[in-house]
DNA sequence: ATCAATGTGTTGGATATCCAACAGATTCAG
DNA sequence: CTGAATCTGTTGGATATCCAACACATTGAT
């Protein structure tokens, strides 16, 4: 229990139920999804399912999250600052997991997804302000980063709703340096 | 013990290990594969590859076994009838899969090899000369199995000595009537 | 030749996974 | 509606897998 999280067995365990239900995700549509058919398709028992998670609604919640978290660290965890480049390339990595998100999957779930990817938008920003603010007022970071999260992931769904008839970079580069006045230390 | 064959666990660990180490052969000759490299690629702890395989041998003869017997599987239990169409897939699919072997790896290792090959023929030709064969004289076709297994193998390696220059059925059909002749009940 | 580092193979106790069985929910044909 | 079939979640005991530690072999650098 301590070391549940570091067992090799219940990386790879959920990591092979986490790679069939994205597998069978793009066969069939989620609410056709049994939880049979990704213990099948994984190798694993049912039960080990439910040691893992709480029902198929935990799955896709864990398993959306651990995509996009990959996407995101990625792509900033590289110029680990939270600057206008940073700023434009987690735009267009929420932008590129939306695209990738077939409609035809997780119809019905618009709302679960919204609130993972916000979610995951929260915690990278506030990482990311945590490490170049020396502030103590931790409060004022988290709500800075609530703020950005709303408003980056807002701006995706808007630039689609338009169309997308202009490249994300250029749809969210003006609005940047708006932005950045607060987050200097 | 007993139903250590089909305990779930046990295939999946089987398929990880034998995935990975098949991975790896394209990356590096076998000479330099270790085990540590295999069981961190499969997320399997080291002794547990001890528990299925009794070394990295054991584990290619294995691996290699059922690559091939799929191949076979695949190909035969279609017409699933001695004939000369069944041989001429059969020695297809021998010359396939010494084609796939890339001989960058497993280099040193040919005798092995040809051993795996030679016996995985034997037994399905025992097989499926036991299937149209209502003899009780089991040594004969015992016998029978071991030579045209022998017989194949040693035509593929010609084949590929001659430099290939005709395709493997143009190469073994003109023989096949004289297999043929003591092959019918 | 020696020492350090790495690989092989083995073992006993801890734990994740499996199995079989269960009760209840949902679906769907007749 | 009724029953048959399928899915969901749960549980206790069996077993495969993990871990840490060990002895020994092999390799490579100094």
């Amino acid at each position: 229990m301590t070391q549940s999280k570091t067992d090799p067995r219940v990386l790879r365990t959920r990591k092979l139920i986490m790679d069939s239900f994205i597998e069978l995700s793009a066969k069939k549509e989620f609410k056709d999804i049994t939880i049979k058919d990704i213990t099948t398709e994984a190798m694993i028992n049912r039960a080990t399912f439910y040691y893992h998670f709480e029902d198929i609604y935990d799955l896709l919640e864990k398993a959306l999250s651990e995509v996009l978290l990959v996407n995101l660290n990625f792509d900033v965890y590289q110029n680990n600052e939270l600057n206008e480049e940073a700023f434009i390339s987690i735009f267009i990595a929420i932008t590129n997991f939306q695209k990738g998100l077939s409609t035809r999957c997780h119809r019905g779930y618009e709302d679960t997804i919204a609130r993972i990817i916000r979610e995951q938008l929260e915690i990278i920003f506030y990482k990311m302000l945590v490490k170049q603010n020396t502030t103590k007022d931790d409060e004022a970071l988290k709500t800075v980063a609530v703020i950005l999260s709303w408003g980056i992931y807002g701006a995706s769904i808007e630039w689609r709703r338009n169309g997308m008839t202009v490249p994300p970079e250029e749809f969210i580069k003006p609005a940047i340096p708006y932005l950045m006045n607060g987050i200097h230390s």
